[in-house]
DNA sequence: AATTTCATCTTGACAATGACAAGATATCAC
DNA sequence: GTGATATCTTGTCATTGTCAAGATGAAATT
């Protein structure tokens, strides 16, 4: 197995497709995002990528998918490296993760959170989506010590938490922040952990 | 002036380009957004929109350049009818409209936050953009008595808020905040202020 | 071991799209 | 009234997504 060239079958298409989809997702953003790119980057016929994962949508949903995976894992890396256990600290650690996904895969990014999700949405995107919330959720339940869904005061807790953060993420990532040049973001880190403990309260 | 049928010349092309393209970016999102068919919505050949927009990126940034400009109204308008001239109250206001212009219309709403600052970016558009966020500024300029630029807390007051209305925007639009089906969000209006108020701090 | 079966990948085709060039038509300047 | 100009159309080409049919190689069956 694992042939990787001079082979008529690939061998791991599927994630070399996946790997080289980042790529091209990465360099020409979604909106430049081309099955037919993506396919010669690996060295394959135009049309093998529907074997493997249907339509263009199924690809981007592909690459959503494994994006909110990494997106959980990022926010989850961050609260290991946090000395302190303390639920808010950890909290806060959390939410520097998401911030470190968004501008380390800055097109991915958008692309999770513009995968409409309309009608036939993939199972699996839905499933990876809904983990990185709980994370988040169950994150404000041990600080607040009840359950988001069965305290409303709680869950306004984790739409605050959320709400910021993901704000943040999209205005820095989209450099619209940029152009302020303003003082406060010199230390990226420093600011998230300024403006969350706003929205904890 | 003025034909609207039947005449070799529309008359007012530009004006019904932008009034059609705004519909199928309402209809179909950005991403199956054609100039094609706007062209055919308004009844023109495939090609008379490029005499006014160049190409399609011209159409869409001349979109949001509109939007830009309705977005600040939608926020202005919110104020208007904000019976206490209080700076705080104002200011959570302009925050309302800044949520009812995404609600409103969501695709556009995406649409003008997407927009790449990237290189040859229109002139119109950057500073309708920047018009918006001045705006914000400048209510929190009227709140702390400062401006924004010259203190540096105050640029983070602007931040934060900016984070917290935009992150909610962006959640609420997508949808990603339905499934959780919360109490808290049944005031949808009354919720944005409560968060708005921490971000303020 | 030979044959069948099946997943995998390729080739070829078609319609839709963005972009461009060249031409047609109407409005405007003089 | 005549030419100049802005506006719009037609025709064309390369690219793209999608589908259908065929080619290839691996695995299963006998």
């Amino acid at each position: 197995m694992l042939k990787t060239k001079d082979s008529y079958h690939h061998g791991d298409l599927s994630a070399a497709l996946l790997k080289a989809g980042e790529a091209v997702l990465a360099e020409t953003g979604v909106e430049g995002f081309s099955l037919r790119a993506v396919a010669k980057r690996v060295g394959v016929s135009h049309s093998a990528p529907a074997h493997h994962f249907g339509d263009a949508r199924g690809l981007l949903d592909a690459l959503a998918t494994e994006g909110f995976r990494r997106f959980l894992a990022a926010m989850e890396a961050r609260q290991a490296v946090e000395p302190s256990k303390d639920p808010r600290q950890q909290l806060l650690a959390s939410g520097l993760g998401y911030l470190d996904f968004a501008v380390g895969s800055p097109a991915l990014f958008r692309l999770m959170f513009a995968a409409e999700r309309s009608h036939p949405k993939s199972e699996e995107l839905t499933a990876a989506a809904r983990a990185s919330f709980m994370h988040l959720a169950d994150g404000v339940a041990r600080l607040r010590g009840v359950s988001p869904y069965q305290a409303p005061a709680a869950m306004t807790d984790v739409m605050a938490i959320w709400s910021m953060v993901h704000g943040f993420a999209e205005l820095y990532v989209s450099g619209r922040l940029g152009p302020l040049d303003c003082q406060p973001l010199a230390d990226r880190d420093g600011f998230l952990v300024e403006i969350l403990d706003r929205a904890i309260g």
